[in-house]
RNA sequence: GCCCUCCUGGCGCAAUGGUUAGCGCAACGGACUUUUAAUCCGGCGGUUCUGGGUUCGAGUCCCAGGGGGGGCACCA
């Protein structure tokens, strides 16, 4: 019934139930519960012990066994109290509901609420498993500035800051992409980076101002070997996550398995409208195709923006099961590299899953002349009043005039992709400390 | 930025416009030597987010503010 090993396990003290000259908890640690069985005339702070607080941290040490109802218990023959619990964490059977509380005070939430403690496990065991998973291919984990003199490597705004012995301004970085390809002329061949960017943008269920990317380069390889590498990823941790390659997400069933569709752009979004369009339709056509959509065209449009916004409003929520939707116009890739046969179109794809977009990535553009025309139409598109175009990087054509081997980079979007997966429909729920109107205390 | 909605003891919930705002858990005191959200008994705990208004009477209806959530827009 009891065993004469003597066992010492600390953790907090969740339940108690005293009964006279016994009592009984319930103690948790970062692994699971196990009973605690005190006998008065075995311990001698009983009384002490029947007035610990729930929430209170302990460490016990006593012989393992079982209970006359069969319950795997230790049997308390000592325990100290290490730590008060000065407030409690709610109701013990109905845990904390209140979302703001929940977001603010995330310690209460891991505690008070299973789901929550799973979910967030769920999140950081997917970020250990995708380093050993690259860290198998010959991948090198590597880290670039968070502090940008110049905002690149995507079209968002920015936060600035600054530095004050320089006296100059920084950008958070809205994306490590131009400095991990920094690194490939240097010399790494296969790089990743898993980090904060930062994106002075509106707050919402699925937005986050900081949220984490993924972001890998490996020299030699283009975007078609990227889709395998997403497949394969994807797959990977679908299974070692969730056991499977059929994920129920919000009520229905995604479907990981292999070959995951490919189509371009312009396929699916000719597909969803029920005609042919293309960057070769006529400009007035697509122009009325957009208004007919309701979108907002804004006059530095091009034809390649077009068929973009089109696709984004007839399509891209459509798309549930992965999806590799390919070949975007160059005119909204300005890091892409030309498609090798298809003009005006570059070698670039999203993966979709579940009608949002998780992956972006694309054979980068190595020609620094062609770099510098990309990056002057960006400036032109600025200063028409595009807040969120590029600016000229001098310092990255130069390294690009050294010579970028032809290359795959690519980019996930780590809370969606935890969102996915853990069957969160909120990015909170999948951050631990999201962002929050800064509270006030009185 | 726009629209909708919510806010009641520490936590979870209740209260057709009508006494002194109830209940469970926690906390506090007591009973109990095999419990499983233990059970039983006792007392304590709330300016119903804030400020106005309507009303004989407001937790409840109206207005404004604060905070949260959902949706739209933008994006990842």
């Amino acid at each position: 019934m009891v065993t004469e090993d003597r066992y010492k396990v600390a953790g907090r003290l969740m339940l108690l139930r005293s009964q006279g000259k016994i009592s009984f908890g319930d103690l948790r640690d970062q692994f699971g519960s196990i009973q605690l069985f005190v006998r008065s005339n075995e311990v001698e702070d009983f009384a002490l012990f029947n007035s610990l607080n729930l929430g209170d941290w302990i460490g016990v040490e006593g012989r393992i066994g079982k209970t006359k109802k069969g319950e795997l218990s230790i049997f308390v023959e000592s325990f100290t109290l290490l730590a008060r619990a000065e407030r409690n964490f709610g109701d013990k059977w109905h845990g904390v509901s209140d979302t703001d509380t929940r977001y603010r005070q995330r310690y209460v939430d891991l505690w008070a609420n299973p789901a929550s403690r799973e979910t967030f496990a769920k999140r950081f065991k997917m970020i250990s498993l995708m380093r050993r998973f690259l860290e198998d291919r010959g991948f090198f984990e590597v880290e670039t500035p968070i502090l940008h003199p110049i905002s690149g490597g995507a079209l968002a705004k920015p936060f600035v800051t600054h530095h004050n012995a320089l006296d100059a301004n920084f950008y958070l970085r809205i994306a490590p992409e131009l400095y991990l390809k920094r690194l490939i002329v240097g010399g790494f061949e296969r790089v990743f980076e898993i980090g904060r960017v930062f994106r002075n943008e509106g707050i919402s269920p699925r937005h986050n101002p900081e949220f984490t990317m993924l972001e890998l380069y490996q020299a030699y390889v283009d975007y078609s070997d990227i889709m395998n590498l997403v497949e394969e990823l994807l797959c990977y941790l679908a299974v070692e996550l969730n056991g499977s390659l059929e994920i129920e997400y919000q009520g229905k069933t995604l479907d990981f398995r292999r070959p995951w569709r490919r189509a371009t752009l312009e396929e699916l979004a000719s597909e969803s409208l029920g005609y042919e369009i293309s960057l070769e339709t006529p400009f007035e056509k697509l122009v009325d195709i957009a208004k007919s959509l309701s979108i907002k065209i804004e006059p530095e449009w091009g034809p390649g923006k077009l068929v973009l916004e089109i696709y984004e409003a007839t399509t891209e929520h459509r798309l549930w099961n992965p999806t590799f939707v390919m070949d975007f116009p160059v005119e909204v890739s300005p890091l892409a590299r030309d498609h090798r046969s298809k003009a005006g179109r570059v070698e670039r794809f999203e993966t979709i899953v579940a009608g949002r977009e998780l992956a972006n990535a694309f054979s980068e553009l190595n020609d620094p002349r062609e770099q510098r025309r990309r990056f002057m139409h960006q400036v032109e598109m600025g200063r028409a009043g595009d807040d969120e175009a590029m600016s000229m990087d001098e310092d990255y054509i130069r390294a690009l005039e050294y010579g970028l081997p032809p290359t795959g980079g690519l980019g996930i979007g780590i809370d969606r992709l935890a969102m996915l997966l853990c069957d969160a429909s909120q990015i909170r729920e999948v951050v631990a400390f999201p962002a929050m109107r800064p509270e006030v205390f009185d």
